[in-house]
RNA sequence: UCCUCUUUAGCUCAGUUGGUUAGAGCACCUGACUGUUAAUCAGGGGGUCCUAGGUUCAAGUCCUAGAAGGGGAGCCA
């Protein structure tokens, strides 16, 4: 017999012989098993058909259906007698098979307990918390958005760009890079100064693993026109934070003529076809998350707690309008604010300053109170890519900014002409020639182009709810964490 | 990297002014249990008090250094 899916099996017709493999979540009373297979949040009850006076004879397999361990079994679907669930699955002892054993002993030692874990207990343990309601419920919407991604993408004709990992290219500017090297650690060659020699290393230069994979995209939107990238990323940055990982998982779109209007546009669309997809395949994961959400509200004092829930927030996101207003006009309302006025605020604000973070949630969360767009940011804190407005004094970037997690995505219009883009080499002291290949989509058919980058993981933070990014990616890597 | 808090049983935590044999709930083990929903009831086992020094007659408790983790900040997606 074929295997059904329990996931199907909850659909299915009463009165029909089925075969389900899967988990041990719980075995109560001798007699009913609740069965996981991943494919659902949802377990299948399995009542155990018999009389007590069998159990002697089938006291191995009743000893061995333990918490964890993995189960076939045939039998026949029912309307259930219980109230947790409409449809359950009666069978003898002579259709359970034990696939693998999971010895209390050692299970009591893990997340596999049937009990309540702390969510840095379920890290240390990262191997086993699929195992569990709430990462099964995560790991199944994180492969709902990738698909949906890619479908936004190809529904809208934009060509998938695998740019590569290793790069040489070492002027990018968006942080600290992971070498990648096969030199011996301990005795690497040395030139005549004394310094490392990497033309005997792999490539014959040094490598490291990409930061971002948009000045690749830039060559490639330059001839199809629309592409997007979306893979992993790595910053050897020193960040301990709730929003920081040193290996994500990022997507850059990237489009040929478009300019940073066109940008925001794409931007708000993207976000918002994510979220409503997420509404309309992921709710049963959803409302799971949302009641784990409102369980630990209720541990919270009044005023840490979030105004809307989880699901009303993604609903909220969907029916308005991203405020969008300039760095310049953000600086004003921020110069008017009743926290500036009390010196709440910790950090200076005046033009020319970057935003800090208590900065950009009083403007998310207290002032617009929904998404908003910050563009034409001061040149000189901004990436030397990004286009030259007018004023001089401006790029033509945009941060968009989401209440609880602050950037969730950074882009801009990027400088096609040559002249601009090399003297803004030149001020951020990087030297053309490094980047000739970049340049030469200046040189000819130049064009307005733009594109932004979306952390990934931190969509996923605001579509599951939780708060620590390193809940929402399977293996997190962070400074001082590579185990897995 | 900075600020701050935490580290005691498998887990979550209590542990008084430094003082006898370090406790609870859950989990686990043994037994009971055929309509349970993280089942329930009875009994039982289980400790490198984060690590290394130090003070003291005596340290889970005080001091110094370090490690790991949480929260916040910087950097950013």
């Amino acid at each position: 017999m074929k295997r059904t899916k329990i996931k199907d099996a909850l659909l299915q017709q009463k009165g029909e012989k089925i075969l389900v493999k899967g988990w041990v979540r719980s075995f109560r009373s001798n007699r009913f098993i609740a069965l996981n297979d991943g494919s659902c949040l949802s377990n299948l009850q399995i009542v155990i058909d018999e009389n007590p006076d069998t159990f002697e004879k089938n006291a191995e397999i009743l000893k061995n259906i333990t918490t964890a361990a993995s189960l076939s079994i045939t039998g026949t679907l029912v309307e259930s007698l219980g109230s947790g669930q409409a449809v359950e699955l009666v069978a003898k002892f002579s259709d359970i098979e034990i696939l693998g054993l999971a010895n209390p002993d050692d299970v009591q030692k893990t997340i596999l307990q049937p009990k309540r874990h702390s969510l840095e207990l379920l890290r240390e343990q990262a191997h086993l918390r699929f195992r569990t309601n709430l990462f099964s419920a995560i790991f199944r919407i994180r492969h709902n958005m990738a698909y949906a991604i890619h479908k936004y993408f190809n529904d809208k004709g934009f060509n998938y760009l695998h740019t590569p990992i290793l790069t040489a290219s070492d002027a990018e500017g968006a942080g600290e890079m992971f070498r990648a090297s096969i030199l011996d650690a301990k005795n690497p060659p040395l030139t005549e100064d004394g310094k490392v020699d990497f033309s005997q290393d792999f490539f014959g230069k040094e490598t490291n693993l990409t930061v971002s994979g948009q000045l690749e995209a830039e060559l490639g939107a330059m001839s199809l026109g629309q592409v997007y990238t979306f893979g992993p990323t790595f910053r050897a940055e020193n960040s301990n934070t709730s929003r920081h990982l040193a290996e994500f998982w990022m997507i850059e779109p990237e489009v040929a003529f478009n300019n940073l209007t066109d940008n925001m546009d794409l931007s708000e669309d993207f976000l918002k076809y994510l979220i409503q997809y997420a509404l309309d395949n992921c709710m049963e994961d959803l409302q799971f998350l949302l009641q784990r959400e409102e369980a630990e509200e209720k541990q919270k004092p009044q005023n840490e707690r979030n105004e809307m829930s989880l699901i009303d927030r993604m609903k909220f996101v969907l029916s308005n309008d991203f405020e969008r207003l300039t760095y310049t006009e953000a600086i004003e309302i921020l110069l008017n604010s009743n926290p500036y006025k009390k010196k709440q605020f910790k950090y200076p604000i005046a033009w020319g300053v970057d935003l800090a973070s208590e900065h950009e949630r009083y403007l998310v969360e207290k002032h617009f109170k929904k998404p908003v767009i910050l563009i034409n940011y001061p040149r000189e804190i901004k990436a030397f890519y990004m286009r030259n407005n007018d004023d001089g004094k401006t790029v033509a970037a945009m941060d968009v900014l989401f209440p609880g997690i602050g950037e969730i995505i950074g882009g801009s219009q990027r400088e096609e002409r040559m002249d601009q883009l090399i003297g803004k080499m030149k001020d951020f002291h990087i030297e053309p020639q490094s980047l000739w290949w970049y340049l030469d989509t200046r040189r000819f058919g130049t064009a307005p182009h733009a594109g932004f980058g979306l952390g990934f993981e931190r969509l996923l933070m605001f579509v599951t709810g939780m708060t620590n990014i390193r809940d929402v990616i399977p293996f997190p890597r962070t400074p001082k964490n590579a185990e897995f």
